[in-house]
RNA sequence: GCGGCUGUAGUAUAGUCUGGUUAGUACUUGGGCCUUCCAAGCCUACAGCCUGGGUUCAAAUCCCAGCAGCCGCACCA
């Protein structure tokens, strides 16, 4: 299997190693050794140069530690939690709600736990296992729990997405913003989640790093502007139908994905596009892909529509890594609510509406006779009214009756009389709906070390030679030169470092290696990637060349010393 | 979190059942010799019994607990 020989290359040469090693390790963590770290910022410098630089998105930074209220608003303290109990004989551990519902065929969303156990008093329901009693309910909350404060009376929570903290600074983005939507924002960052069994390595950790774009549009408008450029793209789709109906995914473009009503609209399927077109950058291709929308039983509790990108595993099947969704106006309402906050942009109409309205004029001679003292109070109820309403009541019934303080007044067509306005609107406040791409950058760097891996077996004189090495892109690789002196002597050594040191100032990451024979070094820079490797040897010393040798096609060249620098630019650009 | 299996240098392993010399081997890695382009050879060095407790004159070996890995169950918005 790829992912046996490709973890274990990764931990020998520094990209993926186990955390709390000397400690014997904690499950739900990782570490990136030197070049991991590297790979990793490369990614996700790539990332920034996509979402931030092509994009026009623009990048925050918030805390990791998040108060209690913002993850309750968000409905995480909610959703997150899940009541467990444990068998008193056999031990095992069940979702109390599940077994519950089970027995009762009740549906117990959004019962306490005490009243959870009550149910289980009373309808005698015993572990499914053994019909042992079971234990009293407990929570298991899939977030890390913190005090802030020295009180340790401020609950906080751990963020378990790096979305929320874009949501909570909508007000001061907005204005950034310039209130003008679409914008844009993105976050890099780590997020935390105690996940009860995380076995899968990197694929299913405790604390893990997500790239996040929220994308606020308006709700009526969900068009992009780029999407004439992509609507010829294709793209292969694993619609909810498809996959309900027991069907393959379907190969169609961007225009028919949303001809058909595959996908819901625009900006979404653009968003697919991004990420489709960020992996492959990144070395991922798309025969190793497929973009899977979520059926309605797994959606998220805030989600309208939902796509995941799904990356090929040998030994996890298929895994998500990047999801887009359509959350609606979820989350900004929410934290409107929840904040007292005005979490909306007002939007001015390019032309001014011009709404037909029908304006109801008391009689307040006739009202002042009929209502007395009441009279004023009738009347500036009557405002909010709607007059159309009003008037169709009057010509049917006679009369009408306005409710004011639990008093019913009967107004009749003589009371009143209506004249039609034109009042022109110049915009309305409208609370915007977020698309969000949400990227797993530690399943991404799982997806490219996996696909990048190459195990390739050449016959050499009569013998099988294995040469197993990740065929990073240049973009991502960590080292981009290896510089080598072909022997240890006659001053190859001094001239290959002083080439290791000036392509280091000009921006290269740079590995010099000078020992054993020349093939092991060769090998042993294929295995981590490098592109480029440049040999300084004899003719060196005479005509100022090296050879520059290619990872992939192991062909060699001769190029000068001082050309060195433009030749591996001009490498690297193509 | 439950059950089963497993845990010896960086890697792969011998030794564990049946307790008893200095825990052996190969590769890797560092240094040296050699070496004129794809993991050659020779010399040399570093490095290991998952952690903690117990039994015993004596524990890598037997027992208990913990941790980690794999598999199954449950969980995974």
């Amino acid at each position: 299997m790829n992912h046996d020989k490709m973890i274990n290359i990764g931990r020998k040469r520094g990209f993926l190693w186990p955390s709390f090693e000397i400690y014997s390790g904690v499950a739900g963590f990782t570490d990136y050794g030197p070049l991991g770290a590297m790979l990793k910022n490369n990614v996700m410098q790539k990332w920034r140069e996509i979402y931030i630089v092509n994009e026009g998105f623009y990048e925050i930074e918030s805390p990791a530690v998040t108060p209690e209220e913002v993850l309750i608003a968000s409905g995480h303290v909610g959703n997150f939690t899940d009541p467990m109990v444990q068998c008193l004989e056999c031990k095992d551990v069940f979702r109390l709600d599940h077994i519950v519902e089970e027995k009762t065929n009740l549906s117990v969303d959004g019962y306490t736990n005490e009243e959870l156990d009550s149910l289980v008093l009373e309808r005698n329901v015993k572990c499914p296992n053994c019909e042992s009693r079971l234990s009293e309910a407990w929570n298991f909350n899939l977030m890390f729990r913190t005090n802030i404060g020295p009180k340790g009376n401020k609950p906080g929570y751990m963020r378990p997405e790096t979305a929320q903290g874009i949501f909570i600074m909508f007000k001061r983005l907005s204005r950034f913003f310039k209130n003008k939507l679409p914008f844009g924002v993105v976050q890099l960052g780590k997020a935390y989640r105690n996940e009860i069994s995380p076995r899968q390595g990197v694929i299913r950790l405790r604390e893990f790093t997500q790239a996040e774009a929220e994308i606020f549009v308006h709700p009526k408008d969900k068009t992009h502007p780029k999407f004439k450029e992509i609507a010829n793209e294709v793209f292969v789709l694993y619609s909810a139908k498809s996959q309900s109906d027991g069907e393959e995914a379907i190969t169609l473009t961007g225009q028919e994905a949303l001809d058909n009503n595959i996908v819901a609209n625009e900006i979404l399927i653009y968003e697919i596009y991004l990420a489709k077109k960020f992996l492959n950058e990144i070395g991922i291709p798309d025969n190793v892909l497929r973009i899977r929308q979520h059926l309605p039983n797994e959606m998220a509790h805030y989600a309208n529509d939902s796509w995941d990108v799904e990356l090929k595993t040998d030994k996890y099947g298929w895994v998500e890594i990047i999801g887009i969704a359509d959350r609606g106006d979820y989350d900004l309402s929410a934290h409107s609510k929840h904040s007292n906050e005005e979490l909306s942009v007002y939007t001015e109409y390019d032309e001014p509406k011009i709404i037909k309205k029908m304006v109801v004029k008391p009689d307040m001679k006739e009202f002042g006779k009929k209502f007395r003292k009441d009279s004023v109070k009738i009347a500036e109820a009557l405002k909010s009214v709607d007059g159309l309403k009003v008037k169709e009541e009057l010509e049917s019934s006679g009369v009408y009756e306005i409710a004011i303080d639990s008093h019913n007044f009967k107004i009749e067509s003589g009371d009143l009389s209506f004249e039609e306005l034109d009042e022109e609107v110049k915009g309305e406040k409208i609370i915007p709906h977020v698309i969000e791409p949400s990227f797993g950058i530690d399943r991404i760097i799982y997806g490219l070390l996996l696909h990048s891996f190459s195990s390739v077996t050449v016959k050499e004189d009569g013998k099988d030679k294995i040469k197993d090495y990740f065929k990073f892109t240049s973009d991502v690789s960590p080292i981009k030169v290896a510089v080598f002196p072909l022997v240890k002597k006659s001053r190859l050594p001094e001239i290959a470092i002083d080439i290791k040191d000036s392509l280091r100032l000009d921006g290269f990451t740079v590995e010099y290696d000078s020992s054993g024979t020349i093939g092991k070094r060769y090998a042993r820079s294929d295995e981590i990637g490098i592109p480029l490797a440049v040999t300084v040897d004899f003719e060196t010393l005479d005509d100022n060349c090296v050879t520059v040798r290619n990872r992939d096609s192991e062909k060699q060249g001769r190029v000068k010393i001082e050309e060195l620098k433009s030749y591996i630019e001009g490498f690297f650009s193509n």
